[in-house]
DNA sequence: AAGGAATGGTACCGATCGGTCCCCAGGGGA
DNA sequence: TCCCCTGGGGACCGATCGGTACCATTCCTT
């Protein structure tokens, strides 16, 4: 029973947080909904905030597992990967309940950028830009460095995108711009050069 | 000496939202800033929520005439225009105390889709699509109607990416993928039949 | 069976929240 | 001159904020 109140606390505050928003939600709610004693909260998290960072780390490695584990399950070879992260994205907006990223959310509530919540933010955005830079080194890109961040820079947008517009569209819409962008070198000049080539036979 | 309380409190409540952030920032602390005693405030206001719809109308009305101005500045030729959007962007993001768009972390903010405030969030974008697809019109794109939303898609992803990079990189890195999307039709089957075409010869 | 740590409940703290009400000074129009 | 409107200042409202202290109970360990 010692730990049950921990993760109680974890999984009430992770919902209300997102749902209405970390400001939004006083301790009370949270207190109310997991049936825990004000007392007890404050013996397992030192603040309201260091509750916050605890609720984000573990969303961080929730999110990424389900991440990963989503695209496996498509089966697809990894060539095709890349392009199956919109898929997986398009799934997550269609979510019951579906009102943007966690942690950019965060990010804008806690508005200081020294903020300890702001470091959990940039850790989980670098730990998924990681991961989809790792997809596309299976994917055999020699351009991975430079596209990770551009694809990691459409799924933001898919994110932030699909709050405003109350739909997944936007997944699918981030999907065909990365489409684009994996079907050719990432420098339009190399394209250029391309079909250059292939006009004039492949010369050199 | 009537109408400059309003003005008074429009401008402060407008500079200490966008740094705070909407909650948290009081009531009280509005009108310290202002000089404007607590009556003559919610004698220009209903609420607090009525004075954040006015502030972010006014805000909407400010950011889209600074956009236009600053695109026309360039004096570049109507065929590049979408492209310096992302000039401009950069620009807005390298400004001083840049927190991310003031849409957006309202909308985050106010979390309920109901909310006046979303209204005014979606208004503004919409508006902002319509410039963009007005860009595209008069750059003789013929498919405007689907790069106008793409081209949002990315204005927002480095809009978001910038604040957590805490730089205005991002907004090269839109731009260049926003070049990659005008250089191409927008359907990448078409980029494919157009490939075929060269090879073949052009035969249909 | 005894001890002790962890629990839920609650009273309480000062501070702040958004909002109402009253007072008085100033200043322009009749 | 009088009047009335808008101005700022501030007392005050109930509610809620994050956080502390104390309580009796419960459950596990020894």
């Amino acid at each position: 029973m010692a730990v049950q109140a921990r993760e109680r606390l974890l999984d009430a505050a992770e919902k209300l947080f997102y749902d209405q928003g970390i400001r939004a939600v006083g301790v009370e709610r949270i207190l109310t909904e997991s049936a825990v004693g004000r007392a007890s909260f404050y013996r397992h998290f030192a603040s309201k905030d260091a509750l916050v960072v605890e609720v984000l780390t573990r969303t961080d490695q929730r999110w990424r597992a389900w991440l990963r584990a989503t695209i496996e399950s498509y089966g697809v070879p990894a060539a095709e990967r890349p392009v199956a992260l919109f898929d997986a994205l398009g799934e997550w907006l269609d979510g019951a309940g579906y009102r943007g990223c966690a942690f950019i959310n965060a990010m804008i509530e806690a508005a200081d950028s020294d903020s300890p919540i702001h470091g959990v933010v940039v850790a989980h955005k670098d730990a998924v830009t990681d991961y989809v830079q790792q997809l596309l080194v299976a994917a055999g890109r020699e351009d991975h460095a430079t596209l990770a961040p551009e694809l990691m820079l459409l799924i933001e947008g898919a994110l932030v995108t699909s709050v405003r517009e109350g739909s997944s569209e936007a997944a699918t819409r981030a999907g065909r711009i990365a489409r684009m962008l994996l079907a050719r070198p990432s420098d339009p000049r190399d394209a250029v050069r391309r079909r250059l080539r292939v006009v004039t036979g492949g010369m050199r």
